[in-house]
DNA sequence: CTCCATTTATCTAACGATAGGTAGATATGC
DNA sequence: GCATATCTACCTATCGTTAGATAAATGGAG
């Protein structure tokens, strides 16, 4: 085989099967994505999505990790020299928007945030990694741009609405309430 | 039989049943229960719960209905002349705050909003339902406050915080978040 | 008050569909 | 020959749902 990765140690059709894990998943949650389902997508049969993935716990670790560290790298490092901080808060809230309004998803950890007492342990620790990471990221961010009070606070703030206004613009089947619930969340 | 109802029409089974169901769905959403797991945990067989409720879907419209009517009984008029409206914001969010201290519990139409796109219609309708009732509600009590500029926009802004941080809360194990996303939702 | 039809609430038993998972054969390429 | 990647074929468990039987309570009619 010509090892078609791109360093993640991952073959192709590994990476094909997390795509469709990870879109079932931020549609449906941790029950919303099936061996079978995924295999008759990526056009394979469900014990060949067992020899990627050895179980589902395992499927549902490795779409959220790589879920996250997408996420964290399209943000860029909170200290970036060349970024102030308010267009990296920006660029924050756009990155949901964007999951919302360009691909009509859900996030991904806030579907099995939402979920978490009914998920297995180790699919429940990388959704609390995701929230860890972004308070970190947020604070880092908060910090850098002075003038916060809790630095922490706001950060779970952020988060809280973000998430929630996803979940709200979807309810009621308006984007336009992603917006209105989100504005001025930036602030000066 | 001697009436065994308060009022709603419902055989106080069936209310056993709605009892169960939402303590299920509050975990693990529409998926995370099921006829069988309700009627061992109520003592019947799982075809006596579909004598009460004939379809999972009529379960859930039931169960969502009867959930947002008791959240709004909760409340309380948003014009009641002896509450004050920040009182009755206060009073809002420890509702949400309740739900999580007290039950340990989500938001049952934030599980549902969350897989919304993975629910039956007549279920998501009521999930709907219930965040539109919500917005009535807050921008009735913003209106009364005065001094807002959009109060649509702040009673979104206060339902995604609230419904986020439950989810936020519960990911990361820590109720302290939960008030730490919260802080500062009911200004001046 | 008694007889009988009906309703209420439950049961047993099964249906087809789907879930996650496994064992073992098979083909392909280094 | 060996590792990779897929297959067929199956397993057990659970899902929502249904048919049909049953027992007890209810409600009129004579």
């Amino acid at each position: 085989m010509i090892e078609p990765r791109e360093g993640t140690g991952r073959s192709a059709k590994a990476e094909e099967i997390l795509d469709v894990a990870e879109r079932m998943a931020r549609i449906g949650g941790y029950n919303g994505f099936s061996f079978r389902e995924i295999a008759k997508e990526v056009g394979i049969k469900s014990a060949s999505v067992h020899y990627h993935f050895p179980g589902k716990a395992e499927l549902g670790v490795a779409v959220a990790r790589r879920y996250t560290e997408r996420f964290l790298n399209g943000l860029g490092a909170p200290d970036a020299p060349g970024a102030e901080p308010r267009a990296l808060l920006k660029r924050y809230v756009a990155a949901y928007r964007s999951a919302l309004v360009d691909d009509g998803l859900m996030c991904l950890c806030g579907m099995l945030g939402a979920e978490i007492a009914y998920l297995p342990e180790v699919v429940a620790q990388e959704a609390k990694r995701f929230f860890e990471a972004n308070i970190a990221w947020l604070t880092a961010v908060l910090a850098r741009k002075g003038g916060e009070r809790d630095v922490r606070a706001d950060a779970l703030r952020m988060i809280s609405t973000l998430e929630g206004a996803l979940i709200l613009a979807r309810s009621l089947d308006d984007i336009s309430a992603f917006d209105a619930a989100t504005r001025g969340l930036v602030t000066g």
